[in-house]
DNA sequence: GCCATAACCGACCATTTCGGTAGGATTTAG
DNA sequence: CTAAATCCTACCGAAATGGTCGGTTATGGC
C-alpha cells in the first residue's frame, strides 16, 4: 500500500473544510459527522496540516478550521507530505524536493544502487500527479458525483 | 514510504542475477555476498519472485536461481507486485491492472469519495514509471555506475 | 552411498507503525 | 459561568516489518 488511512483521511477532511467553506470556521464534529471519521483520530490529523500552515484555527466557542489559502493554490502534494512526511519511495533516499534524489547506499563504494533509477522514476510519477492536483478539484471533483441532493447552502 | 526494503532488497537480487547470469545458476549465497543482504531473508524474497514465475530455481548442489525470462521482458512492475503485493495507493482501491480504480467507499452511499480522482492519478504515475523500467535496464544501470573493475567475468 | 551444497519451509521474535481511544487542559462566545 | 471547541499527551491492540533459526528435501561429485 502506498499510503496510509492517514493520507486518506486527512484529504478527506481538508475537502470537506473546502466544501463547507463559508465565513465562519467549521468545527472538525461537523467533518467528522459528514465523513463518519472518529473525532479524536482526526484531531491528530487536523493537527499536522495546521502544524504545516495549510489550515487555520479559531480556538473556543463558534470556532474550528478554515483552509489557510485559496483551496486553488493548495497542492496535494503538500497535504499528503504534511500528513505521512516526506515523499520519498524507499527510506535510503532523502529527496530534496526538486528532481534531485539521494540514496544512502551510495556511500557503499563501489556501486550505484542498482534502484535508484527506478526510485527516481516512481517519485516522478507519484510528485507530478500529486502536484498536479488541488484541494478546489477534488472538491468539484466529490461534488460533482455527489447524488441529487438540494444544492442551496451557499450564503 | 512509499515502499519497504522488500521491494528494494527485492529489486537488488533479481537485478544482481541478471548481472551474474550465466550458463549455469546462480546461488543465492552468492547474491548475498555480493549485495551485503541477509541470506535468510533473501530466501523469503526469492521464494515470492520464484512463485511469481520470475526467476526458477534448480534445487540441490550447484543449484540456484536464474531469471525465468530475457531480462528484456521482465517489467518493475511484475517484480514489484511479486514482492509487495498489488499497488494500490490506497487499501480501498482494488484496482485491475488497467486505468480502472474501484473504491469500496463507493458504496456508502450517496458520494464518491473525494480522494478517488487523486488516488487515480498517483496509481497511474506509479504504475506507468514501474512498468516502464525492465531488470535488464537497471542491470545496465548499475553496471555503468559501477566504478572501474575488471570487466572479464563471462564466459 | 555418503556428504557437502543449496533450495525449501515454517516458526519465532523484536521493533515500529497504524488506527484509534481517553482524559484532560485551555480558549472563547454568549 | 458555562458550553463549545481547540489543543495536548499518553496509552493501547493489532498488524507489518525486518530478520533469525532450525530443520527438511533434493542433487551433484567423490
Amino acid at each position: 500500500m502506498l499510503f496510509s488511512t492517514k493520507a486518506e483521511y486527512g484529504i478527506r477532511l481538508i475537502v470537506e473544510l473546502c466544501r463547507q467553506a463559508g465565513d465562519k470556521p467549521v468545527a472538525l464534529s461537523t467533518v467528522a459527522d459528514a465523513e463518519i471519521l472518529p473525532l479524536s483520530y482526526l484531531e491528530h490529523l487536523v493537527a499536522k496540516l495546521r502544524e504545516a500552515g495549510l489550515v487555520v484555527s479559531t480556538r473556543g466557542a463558534h470556532g474550528g478550521y478554515r483552509l489557510a489559502r485559496p483551496a486553488e493554490e493548495i497542492q496535494m502534494l503538500e497535504v499528503v507530505e504534511a500528513l505521512e512526511g516526506p515523499i520519498a519511495p524507499m527510506e535510503c533516499f532523502e529527496g530534496d524536493g526538486e528532481g534531485r534524489v539521494l540514496c544512502s547506499h551510495e556511500s557503499d563504494g563501489d556501486r550505484t544502487c542498482a534502484t535508484k533509477l527506478l526510485w527516481t522514476r516512481v517519485q516522478g510519477g507519484v510528485n507530478k500527479a500529486l502536484a498536479g492536483t488541488t484541494v478546489a478539484e477534488l472538491a468539484k471533483f466529490s461534488d460533482q458525483h455527489r447524488s441529487k441532493q438540494p444544492a442551496g447552502k451557499a450564503a
